[in-house]
DNA sequence: AATTAGCACTCAATCGAAATGAGTGCTAAC
DNA sequence: GTTAGCACTCATTTCGATTGAGTGCTAATT
């Protein structure tokens, strides 16, 4: 059997009307929102037809149809396919304040949950492979010093380290340099045993605290790569669809949500459209299993090479597709235009 | 009427039996319950006068009693009595890496959520009246300026600004005398008109730098002030309760503890015990409206003078307040040792 | 006078049969 | 090929009967 021209109507008839009402769609219903060219019965036939297809099920006899994961995907493709020109304007919330990516980073997860009414997700940029731009030591008090790192991409660090004797201004000032003038437009791999030994031998007397900020600077990017962060925003925001909103459900998704370290394996595939990074899951095919009963599209943006981070979207299979991944799209392209312009 | 030793003890049981089961609790549970020395009938009787006081309540004819809220409030203030010397040890989860204390802050509302199996909120510390310890301006690169600043209780805050002209590193250097020299000790308020003219004269040249810089430091901090941070936890510990759990409640409660802006008044209020600043809220009581099905614990913890941050625990009515009130206690007393510590 | 046993009564919760109705599949007519 | 008509299915709703935990009251007991 094919999917001839009625057929791909009819079923887009039944995914629309479903992704309204999340209720299962009659053979009637579709009869009077399909321009009321084709009669109920007709309808029935080819619901028949599509349901032996697999695009369509029934939740149980005598019930209407509901699309099936294989009718999402179908739709998705469909939607996928045309690449949309237009790019709509999102509101200039961004960026006002750049400099504390978390914030901003935030900021966007709780626009993007608010514009969808689906949960969102977003997971900082990953730090391996990352230049280091500037290194910053100052004497806070006697005996501490506070190291600044930034990193390609704007990403400040700080940590506090305690030293063991004070060390005069003048000494901060040439250590600073040598940090400097040694480290700048490395990756964190670069740094080895060579660099290390080089910068000691220079460092002279501080030696050892040329050994405490390196081992700090290291931890640092270490843990931020270790402990990706990942920010939820707008959970609750599947309660409006009923069908995920039963007790069991709720709590078993809201606290895969809350714990973060479980959207792992959502944020680490890079999204298969090669083009924008975009990569929809349906159901089952979420490689998280509290998920099965959503769909999942996630999308890949870049801040400058090999450090990139997902913002994703979470709702009911049957979520607006068509509106989800034009913002996605949209997002990402403006994001990724920010970054360009602020990094260079 | 009076409470009598005899009804103070069935009006326990009554409590403790509830927050065990949640389910109503009937005369025939209790007298077993009770070392079996009084009859279900005389229970029966006692219950009739309890209920008669306010201290229970039957949600309908023919079901066992639960508490009231007066009931439970009396259960707390016993509780809040008795001083209990005993300071059971917390693991030794806290700052190993201080320095980023939103992180602190996260694993502790982390650690306690688990701990006590309810919703865990935590406020940072506010930041008004508090002393600038350190500024430290450096550039990123030619165009772009660093701006770290320290505050009392080593909060450390960072902001990127864009300068008109580039400034020699030896400039910056002095920059950085001049306003570390000035601006050292004092609070956010008491930088005033006066500070800030006589910086930009001695600035010379650079006079508008200076002006970027307050603008930025300010700004920072007042952002902060705005948008008090919360962080919560454990959220979806509520469908651990089913008289919480059921669509409408949950939503509720969550959705309120997902938009912290919400929460503000909750960790605006300081605890009315002086002593240890914990505030107990049962039902209506409590200032936010989503959670008057719920028990609100409170507790101020401090970093500084003036520099005050709250914890709380939101939980079912029948939570266990003794653990509860245990718990925070100790919390806040190792933060209060540990903060003091840190900050000599 | 306080306690307890006994009994009638109440009412939410549970169960199950019947009614409802949305929706299908099939057949026969158009 | 399309449609009208009808019997059939089955989740959901409705409603009365049943159950059982728990009470209040009274009379007997201590």
């Amino acid at each position: 059997m094919e999917l001839d021209e009625r057929k791909i109507t009819i079923l887009k008839a039944i995914i629309k009307n479903y992704m309204e009402t999340g209720e299962p769609v009659g053979s009637r219903t579709i009869s009077k929102y399909v321009n009321s060219k084709w009669s109920s019965a007709t309808i029935r036939n080819e619901m028949s037809d599509l349901e032996e297809m697999g695009y369509i099920v029934q939740p149980h006899t005598s019930a209407g149809r509901i699309p099936s994961d294989k009718g999402y995907r179908f739709y998705v493709d469909q939607i996928l396919l045309e690449k949309d020109n237009e790019v709509t304007e999102i509101k200039e919330m961004m960026v006002q304040r750049m400099g504390r990516l978390e914030q901003v980073l935030k900021a966007l997860a709780k626009n993007l949950a608010s514009n969808t009414n689906y949960a969102a997700l977003i997971s900082g940029p990953q730090y391996h492979r990352n230049k280091l731009k500037f290194i910053q030591l100052s004497k806070v008090d006697a005996r501490r010093l506070l190291i600044v790192t930034v990193v390609e991409g704007n990403i400040i660090k700080n940590t506090m380290v305690a030293v063991e004797e004070e060390i005069s201004d003048e000494e901060i000032l040439n250590l600073n340099i040598l940090l400097n003038s040694n480290l700048n437009g490395l990756t964190i791999e670069e740094i080895n045993l060579g660099v290390i030994s080089r910068l000691k031998e220079q460092a002279g007397v501080h030696s050892k605290v040329v050994d405490l900020v390196l081992n700090e600077v290291a931890a640092v990017i270490k843990a931020d790569e270790d402990e990706l962060q990942i920010y939820t925003s707008g959970a609750t925001n599947i309660f409006k669809y009923p069908e995920l909103s039963d007790s069991r459900k709720a709590s078993e998704l809201l606290s895969t949500l809350e714990h973060t370290e479980m959207l792992q394996e959502l944020v680490d595939t890079v999204g298969a459209d090669s083009e924008t990074g975009i990569q929809v899951y349906i159901g089952d095919e979420s490689p998280v299993q509290a998920m099965k009963d959503c769909s999942v599209v996630t999308a890949t943006y870049e801040l400058g090479e090999g450090l990139k981070g997902t913002i994703g979207i979470i709702g009911p299979k049957r979520m607006d597709y068509e509106k989800v991944l034009k913002t996605l799209r949209n997002l990402i392209t403006q994001l990724d235009a920010t970054f360009k312009k602020e990094d260079g």
